[in-house]
Formats: structure tokens, C-alpha cells, sequence
DNA sequence: TTATACTTGCAACTCAGTTGATTTTCGATT
DNA sequence: AATCGAAAATCAACTGAGTTGCAAGTATAA
């Protein structure tokens, strides 16, 4: 999704080592046209190098903590990851009924209806996340 | 939130009987001013009577099925359940990273964002989920 | 009453994610 | 180059929400 940016850079800008899990849990989402599950992530490294489950959930959280990745509750028990880089703004999300996958749709202006989301007074909002489901464009083709 | 849907008609013209643990759950929720887990769905039912785990997910899977019932998917491996009757339509969530407690936001009007969140040409939106992720005004105020 | 389908309960299971303790690796310092 | 300490990765065992299969109970119709 985004090449541009410099990941042992940005690591370090975070102090954090580039270790080599690290930089395969941001090459394989920078390369991925679509939200991932962690156990998809695992996988994908899995095909480079041997690696416990463990140490990628933990880098996960630490960067989801950072704020370097966004984990999307999407559905029941798993949850999914995307970069959240510079180029990489927040975004709607559409996830498939039939096959489960999830598209990346183009970031919308919520302006108008932000403050109608924020709720009570006293509320504070830091961001807001969209879901759509139905059936997507492939799925269809085949029923 | 609603009491005023005739929940033993509900069911009978779902062509369900209306069994105890079914009407407590509609109960549960009808009464619930939020969305609330599977979990203390149990623990409210079992407040009144013994009941199995297994006979409240699985009403809730049917009444889900059935779209007497909203899931919501809004962190983690636990799911929200909220009355979708007549009187309460879909609508936004606040949910807040402090205390995990999630409000029913007002209905918004979407229709001017709704053709840009259908996605690629051939999508088939079915419905939007919105969730606001911040900290609740009763959080705010303690810290 | 009996046959039938519907409903609930129980025990055991699944599986994504977590915990805690141990080992390995890396970078700095001697 | 050897050593030390912190950061990182590993391992095994655990957690807990939700699921499965099957047995037992209960309502409805014939």
C-alpha cells in the first residue's frame, strides 16, 4: 500500500531496533491492498523466516499502542491490521458477508455529521471507524 | 429502551415458541439503555433462573440471524447485542477506551456519504456500522 | 397417548490471543 | 576481543468467548 515509506527509519524514529520481524510486519502491510489478520501476517512471514506467533502479536500491540498500525475489530474474535502511516490515511472499510474479506474504501469527509457523533457533552472523540458489509463485487458474480 | 414491543407476538410471528430464556433475553435487552455482551446478558438472565451458557449464544446467533437482534463487532473477541426492533433503528456507538462501556449515539443521516461507501462498482452494501472510540464524559471527569 | 419437532443442558472442544519465565541477540563499555 | 545489560524472541502453558455434538426434557399435533 505504501513503498514510500522508510520503515528502518520510522523505527527508529520510534526507538525502536529494526529488527527483522519488525521490518516484515511493516513490509508485508505496506504491501498488502487490504486489511490483514494477524494470523494472515504470521503466515506471510512464516514464508521468509522462522518465527513464534508470539513475538508478532507482541510487535502488533506495541504498534497498534504507537500508533503506527490500526487494528480494526471488524468481526467476531479476529482482529485485523493496517498501517497507519502518512500515507496511509484512516478510511472506510468494507467487509464481504460471503467471504469475509476486507476492502479499504477511499477516506470520506465526516465533517458534516462529526459533531453529531461525538454523543453527550463531555465526550471526547478521537476517531471514528466505518464499517460497510454486504456482498462484494466478486461474490456476486459467482451466486 | 423499548418497552413497548409485544415480545411474545415478536416471537410468534418469528413462528418461535416463547420460551423463558427467550423472553428474558428480549427482556434484557428491551430494558438495557446500551448495548450490551453476550456475558452479562447471561449473568442478567441468570439473576432471574438457571440457564445454560449454550442456550443464550444460541438464541442470540438466531435472533441475529433472524434480525430481531444487531451483533456488534466493536473491539476484541466480545461482541455487543442490541435490540433491533422497530423502535430502536440502527445507529452509531461510542465506545470509551477507558472504562469499555458503549453508548447508542443518535441516528445519522448518511445519504450524503452513502454512494461513496458502496465501494467498487458492484458491491452490494447492506448496512454501515459507525463506531466512535474516545473517552466518555464520565471518564473525563474522574481523571 | 404417542409421535414429532423444538428447546435446553452438559461436557468437551476450538482457537485467537495472552502470560510468565527463559534464552538469545544486539549494542555499548571495558 | 571479551563482557555486560537491556531489548527482543522463544517456549509451553494458559485464558476465555464462543462452538459442537449429543443426550435429555418439553411442548404441540395427530
Amino acid at each position: 500500500m505504501s513503498d514510500r515509506c522508510n520503515f528502518s527509519r520510522w523505527l527508529a524514529l520510534e526507538g525502536l531496533r529494526a529488527t527483522p520481524v519488525r521490518l516484515a510486519v511493516l513490509e508485508i502491510l505496506g504491501e498488502a491492498p487490504r486489511a490483514l489478520r494477524a494470523q494472515e501476517i504470521l503466515e506471510l512471514i512464516r514464508a521468509r523466516r522462522r518465527v513464534n506467533k508470539v513475538t508478532v502479536y507482541r510487535i502488533l500491540e506495541d504498534f497498534t499502542r504507537r500508533g503506527m498500525v490500526r487494528k480494526l475489530s471488524l468481526e467476531g474474535r479476529v482482529n485485523h491490521f493496517e498501517l497507519a502511516c502518512e500515507h496511509h490515511p484512516p478510511h472506510p472499510h468494507f467487509q464481504c458477508q460471503t467471504c469475509r474479506e476486507v476492502q479499504c474504501l477511499e477516506p470520506v469527509a465526516l465533517n458534516r455529521i462529526w459533531t453529531e457523533l461525538q454523543g453527550p457533552v463531555g465526550n471526547r472523540a478521537d476517531h471514528i471507524d466505518i464499517k460497510v458489509e454486504g456482498v462484494c463485487h466478486k461474490c456476486r458474480d459467482i451466486s
